[in-house]
DNA sequence: GCCCAAACTTTACGCGCGTAAAGTTAAAAT
DNA sequence: ATTTTAACTTTACGCGCGTAAAGTTTGGGC
């Protein structure tokens, strides 16, 4: 390693033996200078570890690297494995991911916002809370900062979103369902704090109506996202009235599904598809816990890799486009069918 | 809201009819001003929604309000759990929280690092990997950030640490389960990442020869963060073997005890402590999921509200320190038994 | 009313880099 | 060898704020 500390560019200037002006230019594109010089570059760097001061870096300029994730609820495992991958995505164009969980607070989200806009971010991705989020502030920050919405949104904002088609992937469960027993009842919140939500349960309801099937909501009490806790309280209240028309609980998300299985392990009654089973039960997500419940849990996988690419991939569109697009761009992808014990 | 946008100190000083030095005071520490004037100052700040650059204002400052935290995993709720825990903490210090997770990567926690020196950091909160990562650089960072080691330690790196207190955790359990029926074996990896689990491997052994039995330990093959997949894999072996000299599993920790307690199901042997049951298992850690297992784990919880409380509290102990403390501190907080129904 | 410390204002410099303009050199094309 | 052009150097200014020094005002205690 070096021999003295590089303070500033200007030594690093001296060192090198080019001047700053230069090396400015290097380090904010370096193929943006000559490959002989480039490589001599890399050669001093090799030998006096120096990096740009980051906060006069951004001073000056009107737009950092910075790229802002926002996700409503850091501490579902769903969610931190999506950031993981938009990360991963961000990284490779060469721009810095920044990490933020709301703790489905919507005060927290709009303090996230809020802090984000102190970084001057090139961009922002986010996935908006939903019902209980400050929607009007929001859009205000979407108006000032391109971003992109994924999972989840909000009215209009963004000029992008990026999501999961409920009424493709809730269809195509419905129908493995019905095709294999009785046809579900739906689990779900009263009041559910995310979008998605509301359109599953439509997506359920058309596709009971499409199959020839009367539908039956199970709709859960309960607020935030503690969702196995109301799964499992509400769980408890469905298998102690027995007075479902079915066997058969399709959940709108797996974490509430994972709440009413352990309800029903309490209560003794057998989860599965065997003679011995008393119910059956099916989830949406494929939750990272999914795999280990007991039974394990069937459900339709978001593709979360997919959503998390096509993310990344269109707000750097939007970062790279001089003028803003004529229109919001909305693209939806299908889940896939993941059989396993329960269902 | 304001009529005309504030750009700088400046503005704003002519606005509010003080001098740009006198808010510069105001806005690193708002009661190193006269009461009238905090109040005249945020009166004007009530029309105008102005907030200082934080690149400017980082610029010369020697140490930002700048806190990381990195933790191995944010995929796995129980770190994701602590995280949200330790930026509420350091929020109310009024330092800024910059969250970031390493993936089980140990050039991610390096990189993390390096992110976090360019942020100048006024200090750190380290939950490192353990055996995987790179303990020269991380001791060399230790030793140019105030740093605060938590839930794992690395050798003497870092100017404190605050953990759990192993010993005594696995000695609590153990106890439990020897007095409720058989002696446990011990389910862990063989060659573990975290260095809790040698630390809970040594308690294990002493429990057993203190409470006057054979020690029995099955050690999985597999490496990184799955760790439900390899008490799944491993867990599955076992149950197909049955030479086990005990019907009790205690397990290095919960996501171990959740895949062996996948496996249990998927081979028909039931878990409990019924006479229909035929095999106890109990976890460690007190994960979040641990209360939705089937059925329900018995654990003993880490005081995580503790551990975040007091590495927070730790950290700016530091930071307000002037001169370096003479000794490294370290505390560890003893964990609850939590009976539930797995053993 | 006076005194004095605390709080304020004015002035001025510096942080490390972005960036523009004008001139110079090197590499590629004729 | 000459022209062209891209790449580089030199010079200079600005970003928004921290901060120090010196002078001025304020407010509380006597």
């Amino acid at each position: 390693m070096g021999d003295k500390k590089i303070r500033n560019m200007e030594e690093f200037a001296a060192v090198s033996g080019l001047s700053r002006p230069t090396l400015s230019k290097y380090f904010n594109d370096p193929s943006s200078v000559r490959a002989s010089t480039r490589k001599r570059i890399e050669d001093v760097l090799d030998h006096y570890d120096y990096r740009p001061n980051l906060y006069a870096i951004n001073q000056n300029r009107r737009l950092t690297k910075n790229i802002g994730i926002v996700v409503p609820y850091l501490a579902d495992p769903f969610f931190a494995e999506i950031a993981r991958n938009i990360e991963e995505h961000i990284l490779r164009t060469g721009y810095r991911p920044v990490l933020l969980g709301s703790h489905g607070n919507p005060d927290q989200e709009i303090e996230n916002l809020e802090n984000l806009r102190l970084l001057k971010p090139a961009g922002v991705l986010l996935a908006p809370l939903g019902r209980a989020s400050h929607q009007a502030r929001i859009a205000a920050f979407c108006d000032e900062v391109p971003t992109v919405m994924f999972d989840a949104s909000i009215g209009a904002a963004g000029q992008a979103f990026i999501g999961s088609n409920n009424y493709q992937s809730i269809g195509l469960i419905a129908d493995y369902l019905c095709r294999t027993g009785e046809p579900p009842a739906f689990f779900e919140m009263k009041n559910p704090a995310n979008p998605n939500a509301h359109k599953r349960r439509n997506a359920y309801l058309a596709a009971m109506e499409r199959l020839g099937h009367n539908p039956h909501l199970i709709q859960a009490e309960g607020e935030g996202w503690e969702f196995e806790e109301i799964g499992f309280r509400e769980g408890t209240r469905v298998v102690r009235d027995r007075n479902l028309p079915t066997n058969t609980i399709l959940c709108s998300n797996d974490r509430l599904a994972i709440g009413l299985m352990s309800a029903a392990y309490e209560a003794g009654i057998r989860i599965g598809l065997g003679a011995d089973c008393g119910m059956r039960v099916a989830g949406h997500d494929d939750h990272p816990f999914s795999r280990y419940t007991c039974p394990t849990l069937t459900t339709v996988s978001q593709d979360y890799e997919a959503i998390a690419r096509q993310s990344a991939a269109s707000l750097m569109d939007l970062i790279e486009a001089e003028n803003p697009p004529d229109s919001r761009q909305e693209i939806l992808f299908d889940g896939r069918l993941v059989m396993r014990g329960s269902a």
